[in-house]
DNA sequence: TAGATTGTTAATCGATTAACAATC
DNA sequence: TAGATTGTTAATCGATTAACAATC
């Protein structure tokens, strides 16, 4: 039984990921149901959050005996859209971006890898793992509808790189340039990953061990 | 004039390297001073949240004046324990490691790299910017303390190599590795970098638009 | 059927925003 | 001094937790 999705908060969403994961491990375990208390216990959670966060999207569980995993898997999956696959492009060949070519398990995540761009004429035509990197200024001339592009440009470019994207109708960003777009840009969607932001956050908790949450 | 530090939620410690970053931004473009509101109406924000937010440590603003861009920025940097360097390890020097390596200002973050290590025998004695990868066996004789260490090993190795780490005494990590370490540590600092989790927030915000927030 | 556990409403808690007196 | 803007208290809003009736 699927719900009518109005408007889900963040937090909520932000918690998908972490089901979806948790519940994957549990069933490389061979476990196929759980209730919402047992899991909650199992991943230092609140019964009752599990509970409301599913509900957003719809009553995914059994009353008297829970969840079954499989198809809670499933259900999720297909929330956060991951079987449907879109168009990703990764703009920047510097070592985070070969790094992320290499690493993410993109086709896993909801994505097909459509191909690397750059900007630098020494790299231009090199391969990494079969994707050939390519001009920057050919994204224009493309056919295929690009969802997605993750931003792995040097971050004095951030801004004039999300502009060029922008015109060739990209609208949405998986942002690792430190560069906050949002306040320069309505209408887009933003995923920031900014390593630096982190890191000080865990500075300040390392500092405040005992004081922080 | 500073405050008796209790208790300071995420959500302010979150914003604490957002504000950072936007004020050496202010002060890059000659400005020297700025008030609450049009800070919060730059960024995006809510004047009252910041002035909350900077009053959780302390008055740093003048009446009638505003805040004085130089010192907030000084104020933020011991904050977020900045300019106090604490020894910083990387361990597992695959495609992240490296990039880590190159890419992240850990001077500039509060840190100092401390070394580079991995369990690969093909590995161990080649450089990466000056820093020699050495065995992670190592870890266990050093004298010096090591603050932080950074987990970039393969997922399977997560739990390991945490157990290892924490038996050297690093109780704080900066976590790559997709697994959910507080789930099986007590007393540890975490700061996850779920780079598949953020992907996944990405691919629900680009299906639904217009319906999330 | 009885027991267990969901889905959902209601209560609580915390974070954000508004208001305003203090003061530079 | 008058105007501006902070620091701080109070009001609002939203998210988390508790409670319980519905139901498998």
């Amino acid at each position: 039984m699927s719900k009518e999705i109005t408007k889900v908060s963040n937090s909520v969403i932000g918690r998908l990921p972490m089901y979806y994961r948790f519940l994957i491990y549990l069933k490389n375990n061979g476990i196929n149901k759980i209730s919402s208390s047992s899991l909650a216990e199992k991943m230092h959670l609140n019964a009752s959050q599990i509970r409301q966060d599913l509900n957003c999207f719809g009553g995914f569980g059994q009353q008297g005996y829970g969840y079954n995993i499989d198809y809670l898997i499933d259900v999720i999956s297909s929330i956060l859209d991951l079987t449907n696959l879109k168009n990703i492009i990764i703009v920047g060949a510097g070592k985070l971006g070969v790094t992320l070519v290499h690493d993410i398990d993109f086709q896993n995540l909801g994505f097909k890898l459509f191909g690397v761009y750059d900007n630098n004429k020494d790299i231009l035509g090199t391969s990494i793992n079969n994707n050939i990197i390519q001009d920057i200024s050919n994204i224009e001339n493309l056919k295929t509808t690009i969802d997605v592009a993750v931003l792995c440009v040097p971050k004095e470019y951030a801004k004039q790189t999300t502009v060029f994207l922008t015109k060739c109708g990209i609208k949405t960003f998986w942002n690792f340039t430190h560069q906050d777009l949002q306040i320069y840009f309505n209408d887009i969607i933003v995923e920031n990953v900014h390593l630096s932001d982190s890191l000080m956050k865990l500075s300040y908790k390392h500092k405040h061990k005992h004081t922080s949450k």
